[in-house]
DNA sequence: CGCTTTTGACCCGCGC
DNA sequence: GCGCGGGTCAAAAGCG
């Protein structure tokens, strides 16, 4: 009895048993490829979406950046006329010495630009004297960190300078050494060194003029780990370099609508180098070539096999 | 020997 | 006019 029911539950298993086994073994292979097949085109789908998504949140970034970068450099153009028309008003009709209590004013107005990096003497002096914006040559300001034990007043520059002169001023108990360009009188540029007064070890170099030859030291200018910022408009002088394996930070200030204008390349800040490589990134995002061939190569890549277009 | 640096003297503008 | 202070000159010294 037990028997007959055994054989009426076993027969049935068997025969499914034997066509599941009567399968080929190709058709699993297949359905194995069309699952992975599937799953591949949804992981796909999904990377392109999402490189879609960033592409496009790439975009509107870059742009709203574009954005900000115009209305920041309207703001200095305005800055700028702001302040000229205030030295043209204010400027009185004299020469050397204005020359340099404008420098001196420079370094309040770089205070503005810089934060609160530099020295605090603003207020006292800056309302005393009136600020005057408009001189003969062009001024910059670079800040160069220097090792403690360095006592030396060379800043590394990328040009030749000679030492004519070096005196202790009033405000500073550290010497202020003077230097011409090498190149004089042929190029008219020279610069004063001096130390901080807060932090001796900061180097504050005062360029005035423009050199009219290239750079000789290059590699001395750019080496080391030196972090320049190049604030303001303006062109020109070897403003790249520091002393040495600390760090710089410079500040300059056209004196002029000339110079601002002048067509000569600008050595650009690294902000700013960073403002092209994203305008550049922008332009090829934007470039619908580019991101299909860019999709094109990821998915490539990812998955190599499906390069007949079977998705 | 030629170039650079040092350093005291001198020049000059500014404030009083 | 005088003194002060920053900037420049130039002779002497230093250096390669």
């Amino acid at each position: 009895m037990d028997h007959t029911s055994l054989d009426l539950n076993t027969k049935p298993l068997r025969l499914i048993d034997d066509a599941c086994l009567s399968i080929p073994r190709e058709l699993e292979n297949n359905l194995t490829e069309l699952r992975m097949e599937i799953s591949a085109k949804q992981e796909t789908g999904a990377i392109l979406e999402e490189s879609n998504r960033v592409s496009a949140e790439n975009k509107r970034l870059t742009e709203m950046l574009t954005v900000m970068c115009e209305n920041y450099n309207a703001l200095r153009n305005q800055l700028t006329d702001y302040m000229n028309k205030n030295g043209e008003k204010e400027h009185s009709p004299s020469k050397k010495r204005k020359f340099e209590s404008s420098s001196n004013n420079n370094g309040n107005i770089n205070l503005g630009i810089l934060g609160n990096s530099m020295s605090s003497s603003t207020d006292e002096e800056s309302s005393k004297k009136p600020r005057e914006e408009v001189v003969k040559a062009k001024i910059s300001r670079l800040y160069v960190k220097t090792e403690g034990s360095d006592s030396s007043l060379i800043v590394k520059d990328g040009y030749q300078w000679r030492k004519y002169g070096q005196k202790v001023t009033r405000d500073n108990p550290c010497p202020r050494a003077y230097f011409k360009c090498s190149f004089a009188p042929s190029c008219p540029v020279k610069k004063k060194v001096q130390r901080d007064v807060e932090d001796q070890s900061v180097l504050v170099a005062i360029y005035e003029g423009e050199h009219n030859h290239p750079q000789l030291n290059q590699m001395e200018a750019t080496s080391g780990s030196s972090r320049i910022l190049n604030f303001g408009s303006g062109t020109g002088a070897a403003l790249l370099g520091s002393s040495g394996p600390t760090g710089a930070v410079e500040a300059r200030k056209s004196k002029s609508n000339v110079d601002a204008k002048s067509p000569q390349p600008r050595i650009e800040s690294p902000e700013v180098k960073q403002f092209l490589v994203e305008q550049m990134a922008s332009s090829l995002t934007k470039d619908p070539n580019f991101t299909a061939a860019l999709a094109a190569a990821i998915s490539g890549r990812i998955f190599p096999h499906n390069h007949n277009g079977k998705w």
